[in-house]
DNA sequence: ATATAATGTGAATAACCGTTCACATTATAA
DNA sequence: TTATAATGTGAACGGTTATTCACATTATAT
């Protein structure tokens, strides 16, 4: 029975996306050292020559997943130059990412396991937030000096609208274990939103 | 020392509100034995009489949330007969309610300690939320037979939406440690949603 | 007033989890 | 090839938590 070894940035990555994937699936509870030890193969011992200790692994999975959501904002923006097309596309990319990572968003923000008794990793978080809300609002906000969006609303307020088309149906996707449709939602709630959204 | 000996029910009502408030304040790692005996001034053996094990002491919490939220929405109804009046009070009283009771809602739902192997208690919380989102969009179908809701707006979707006023902001407010304005952005947001909404 | 049931106590138990450590195995550099 | 560092292993330890149990205390009915 060889064992093969691998060098400890290759484990440091998988072990931050298997770590971020229990805590989208099973939330804070399911994530531990043997849960996470045992799809790589190894033993939850080993987790320890690549992490000083849980919480640093923790953060390792946060921080993976950051650069996974801001990611999409990115792509959005190289993919169209239109503000409205912009929103629309991000929204269905937030979607697949929620069906694909199951819950992590939420289960960060709200499970307070994540930082009970770590506040620079709440305020990381925070920080996250902040910065994906104003990254829409600085679409929003483009889309109005171009006149495609309707000058008299307030981006600000309008980006966390924008978070709310899709909370409340990832509640209730995961809740139904898949079985309500997130996709047609958002898309029948992007209706109403781009319509009061445009300029007249 | 005399010790204060209280009846089962009184006992039961006790528990299940402060396991909620645990449940609400620090998520389900806060919720334990012990932190739910002490306030109360017993010892976490003493549980035991009234409740078989956690499991139903949970449960217990989960059903006194249950009447707590949807007793927002008799109450909006009994105090206004206008639809969009009950939907915008009904908004007000789940922001205060998300404050008062800090995150029960969204920490119950995303949990998964909560319902991890408890598929009776997920469907259970799902029930909750459908019947929530049920009666949101029956103002909202009773507005539009009234003339005052624009009749070509789908009901379940913007029962959706409206709830997506309240939970992105309840984000904001809970990691900001309460410095943001969830009213403020409450009644924004209300702005746009009614404005949508009316009949023209 | 007294017997009996209900409620509270504190110690004990078993399971789980994060973490450490001495040792084994594999990769890497000389 | 060989020496050395890096990586993986399995056992062990301490802490926490839910749960049980024999016992003490208080309430209630007769």
């Amino acid at each position: 029975m060889s064992i093969k070894k691998l060098g400890t940035e290759v484990r440091q990555d998988q072990i931050a996306k298997v770590a971020l994937n229990l805590l989208g699936s099973y939330g804070m509870s399911g994530l531990n050292m043997k849960n996470v030890a045992r799809p790589l193969g190894i033993v939850p011992s080993a987790i320890y020559r690549h992490f000083k200790n849980k919480d640093e692994m923790v953060d390792a999975a946060i921080t993976y997943f950051q650069e996974r959501l801001l990611s999409n904002t990115n792509a959005v923006c190289a993919e169209t130059p239109d503000s409205l097309e912009r929103l629309r596309m991000l929204l269905m990319r937030h979607i697949k990412f929620i069906q694909e990572n199951h819950q992590s968003l939420p289960r960060i923000v709200f499970s307070d396991d994540v930082y009970n008794r770590h506040p620079e990793r709440k305020t990381k978080v925070y920080d996250l937030i902040k910065c994906y809300l104003k990254r829409i609002g600085n679409i929003i906000s483009q889309g109005q000096q171009e006149g495609r969006i309707r000058p008299d609303a307030d981006p600000e307020t309008l980006s966390l609208m924008f978070l709310g088309m899709i909370q409340p149906a990832a509640i209730l996707w995961h809740m139904s274990d898949g079985r309500s449709n997130v996709t047609k939602h958002a898309e029948m709630a992007w209706k109403i939103f781009s319509e009061y959204l445009k300029a007249k």
